[in-house]
DNA sequence: GTCGCGATAGTCT
DNA sequence: GACTATCGCGACA
């Protein structure tokens, strides 16, 4: 792993949640390469933190969960979309940040496609990922050697970061995990 | 612009 | 058998 990302995914999951924004999402996956600016995500913690997959320990579905920093963690949800996680801390901690939200780079054409329209192509999870064409398959990969990666900011972030509230959960509310990056 | 609702299937109780 | 870390569409303002 680079030295850099090393850096990046140490550390409480909300501060490095924090930190992703501006990253950005190398795929190269279906033999098309796509790549994104990370502008929104949330911080899901470990066994203590009631609104993640974590919450209830090691699952067959969570399990990449609970693997080393740069692991990519892919689960489905409601039964139709694929939403991806970065893992972060230790092996054995549970933590996790979920893309939720980005701004097209490389290969929009390719996304249009994916997507079957030309507007809205990566402002949520489940569209994130078809967009990158990201599925089950990549659960438990590497973000360093896989074929999906990511990359640090090519330049310095112009923007104010927001925290508010998670999206779409039901449990620990409270908590000010999802961060969204807005220019000026 | 916002709000409501149905689709859909893997996972866990 | 219940519950989702969602999406897209149609109705309405």
């Amino acid at each position: 792993m680079t030295a850099q990302l090393v850096d990046l995914l140490a550390g409480p999951v909300e501060g490095i949640a924090r930190r992703l924004l501006g990253w950005r999402l190398h795929c190269n996956t279906g033999g098309m390469v796509t790549s994104i600016m990370l502008t929104e995500v949330e911080a899901y913690g470990g066994p203590d933190d009631l609104a993640s997959h974590a919450s209830g320990g090691p699952t067959a579905r969570n399990a990449s969960m609970f693997g080393p920093a740069g692991t990519l963690y892919v689960y489905r949800s409601y039964g139709i979309h694929w939403c991806a996680n970065v893992v972060t801390g230790a092996a054995g901690d549970g933590e996790a940040v979920l893309m939720r939200g980005a701004i097209p780079l490389e290969g929009v054409s390719i996304m249009e496609q994916r997507r079957g329209r030309v507007d809205q192509l990566v402002d949520g999870p489940g569209k994130l990922c078809q967009a990158l064409g990201i599925t089950g398959e990549h659960d438990g990969s590497s973000l360093v050697n896989g074929p999906v990666r990511l990359l640090p900011p090519e330049e310095p972030i112009g923007g104010v970061v927001a925290a508010t509230p998670r999206i779409g959960i039901t449990k620990a509310t409270d908590r000010l995990w999802r961060f969204t990056l807005r220019r000026f």
